[in-house]
DNA sequence: AAAAAACTACCTACTGATAGGTAATTTCAA
DNA sequence: TTGAAATTACCTATCAGTAGGTAGTTTTTT
């Protein structure tokens, strides 16, 4: 991908993150980048290609500062602190649950790379809770990982709205708790 | 609230479960209605207006639905059980958790309205553990309530993207588990 | 010279909103 | 009780703004 099309779909993310799917335009990506909206159709052939390349990135650059469940001893005090993170950087929220809330206007390719994007999600949990809490069955892990992952998507989507990073803070805090028993 | 201005909520509230703030307008909902966007102008000054009205009316049906937390043996259940309904009824999300999502292009009033429904769910979550849990001190029935009403939100959202009503299914067993002991 | 990357100049579709008008109904004072 | 005034609920017509997208052309880089 070339360093334009990093560019725009940098701005996308960011846009994304600042009120959905909707709040990104050809006209505003180029605007901020001193070009015009034709020049991202050379890049981008449509919206549609241009959210699931934003939606691949995102979780491509998630999972990369993240690292692997098995590279931590406490994984999920790091996967919370990486919802903390997020939500630090621009108070905004995750950029997939602002996707999946508006799933039923977007194309099928998006929904579906978001669909990657949740199931790379419960993996990582998944592995994490077997490192942490050997003893539990397959069913606990795979029911507490659901769990973990939705508390966070929606603690940061709710923290965001109303402008309270603490309401993430208590959920995190009540999750680390959680799984130490 | 005139007849004609309760029909044009409940069309938004339909349009909006389906794709968000930016996928009800005034002349679609017109259209459907068989008026003129014009006179819905009349009943609702501006989008804005009738996005508070929207808020409020569907804050005011949850909770009629769910009743007092102090009505119910196992509120907790109950609560988990509305979440479920919710999705099943047109295979869609919570309404308030797409609004949360677009919180960052949303005016101000709307967003004030989202915040008064969370925090009526987490008062009513609060009063339902209370009442399950009588031994438990009031900083763990805080906190759990975030993470119940949180966990909820994250998975009806990402269990309506997806189209696994199973997602939810299985946050909403395992919530129950928690609390249950 | 050729490929890449941008440009100009449009188009169609849709948005929320406003101005001005009309028929039917309701309110209220003489 | 009746006529004037006001209100309700809609209409037509139009606006400026923004959206995504396209065809054809020019500039820039290799």
């Amino acid at each position: 991908m070339s360093e334009t099309a990093n560019t725009i779909v940098g701005h996308a993310i960011r846009m994304i993150r600042q009120g959905g799917y909707n709040s990104f335009s050809f006209r505003k990506i180029a605007e901020e980048m001193g070009i015009k909206s034709a020049s991202i159709h050379y890049h981008f052939p449509n919206k549609e290609a241009l959210g699931v390349a934003v939606t691949e990135r995102y979780d491509e650059e998630f999972f990369a500062g993240l690292g692997a469940a098995e590279d931590h001893e406490a994984p999920i005090a790091h996967y919370v602190e990486s919802f903390e993170g997020a939500l630090a950087s621009q108070g905004a929220a995750c950029m997939c649950g602002i996707l999946a809330a508006e799933a039923g206007q977007l194309p099928e390719t998006v929904r579906e790379a978001l669909g990657r994007f949740t199931e790379r999600n419960l993996r990582w949990v998944e592995a994490a809770l077997r490192r942490e809490q050997p003893g539990w069955s397959e069913e606990r892990v795979v029911d507490t990982a659901s769990v973990i992952f939705s508390a966070l998507e929606g603690a940061i989507t709710f923290a965001a709205m109303a402008r309270k990073p603490e309401h993430l803070a208590q959920v995190g805090g009540q999750l680390r708790r959680l799984v130490a028993g």
